[in-house]
DNA sequence: CCCTAATTGATTGTATACAAATTTATACCG
DNA sequence: CGGTATAAATTTGTATACAATCAATTAGGG
């Protein structure tokens, strides 16, 4: 997967995630091969992938075309995102290590230090760090096929997109959620946890909701 | 997806479920190609998909593996399995129409009937129509994207492979719980309809559990 | 004798050429 | 003028040839 096909695969997923290719459009192996400086075998093989995290939608013999999502759809992505995550942390919590315990506290401390920093990198620091907590999370789960699959899921079209651009108090306020988390990790209560995440994914879905979607479009 | 490269996805896919390949091995394209009578290209694209699938998994430059399944992450996938078509089941409680409700009246009834027959084609006619009933729940959940994410999953190598043998008995049991489901639905009680499928699905687990692994292995 | 390094062999990755299918354009008929 | 059928052009699908990478083996040095 290195070399040309990736390179063909960040490129295509850049533009997509750009807006430069709209919904619905289909997108020709020629043109791609041509900007993207490599053969069509691996643009086809990048296309499949983007299939793949539903970037595009490939119907055979016609080609790749952009995906559109809709409202609902990115809403029910959100849902099925908060079960799969809460799955995780409930598992977390019945079998989590204290040196991830440890480390989910550093990561929480780190986000409260990059919060109060402020910044124009905030965001971004806030990012990575956000996502080392919650694949903190699957290691946890002691599930490692199952993270596979979640960490996959959360790797697609709509969550990537949706990745907000949290205020300082936003920062605070997502972490706070990390807080009782993970005091809920360390009580060992499974159910607990479950909830929590499941709120902390819901809420965040709201809040995209209202951020990107204060209007009937 | 059609012609040589379907040609070699269904290939090695039914070669992957009959066990010809031990779990963990190697699958060469230069062999696959040969034994698939179709060009390497095809074969590549073919174990792209199987991929995707969880049925192998690709290394950069090192080639495909056959992936290896842990009693505990099937019994991950049922859990994981039965959180997602809970959520179906519970939008299909407040969406299905009069007509989705009385096809899956008919697949029940169908169902019921092969039960009551036997034969030998009866585990077959099951596999169909169960899925028929599942899929009429997807639709009438009217999610189309989430529709197609879980439909993606249940393809997967773990869902495939634990398509259990039902006896008689299995199915009208299974299908009782069918009948429960329907019952939750025309009442439009979703979160009635989301338990039931849960435990609809993980009960098939337990069901699996038992039956394919009595010992520990 | 063991460990390291280079060379050989084999396998995957990429490019290009060709085949098949679809879309578009054009000519013909009603 | 509209519709259909045919034909050309474009695009995807497949096969093959070549390049790059990795595994194994062998040669060399300690």
């Amino acid at each position: 997967m290195s070399g040309a096909s990736e390179k063909a695969y960040v490129s295509i997923r850049n533009r997509l995630l750009g807006g430069e290719f709209p919904a619905g459009s289909r997108l020709s192996e020629s043109e791609l091969s041509e900007s993207c400086g490599v053969s069509r075998t691996p643009v086809r093989e990048a296309l499949r992938r983007l299939a793949q995290e539903y970037f595009v939608r490939i119907e055979p013999n016609r080609g790749a075309f952009v995906i559109d999502w809709s409202r609902d759809d990115i809403m029910d992505m959100f849902e099925m995102r908060s079960m799969m995550e809460g799955l995780t942390a409930r598992k977390a919590a019945e079998r989590a290590s204290m040196a991830q315990i440890d480390l989910m506290k550093a990561i929480i401390k780190r986000i409260d230090d990059v919060a109060e920093g402020g910044g124009p990198e905030m965001r971004d620091s806030f990012l990575t760090l956000n996502r080392q907590f919650h694949d903190t999370i699957f290691e946890a789960s002691g599930s490692p096929k199952l993270t596979e699959i979640i960490s996959r899921f959360v790797e697609q079209a709509v969550i990537v997109r949706t990745a907000a651009q949290y205020s300082a108090y936003d920062i605070v306020r997502s972490n706070q959620q990390h807080k009782e988390l993970l005091s809920a990790i360390e009580k060992r209560n499974g159910m607990l946890a479950e909830i929590i995440m499941r709120s902390h994914i819901l809420t965040a879905g709201e809040r995209y909701h209202n951020n990107y979607m204060p209007n009937e479009a």
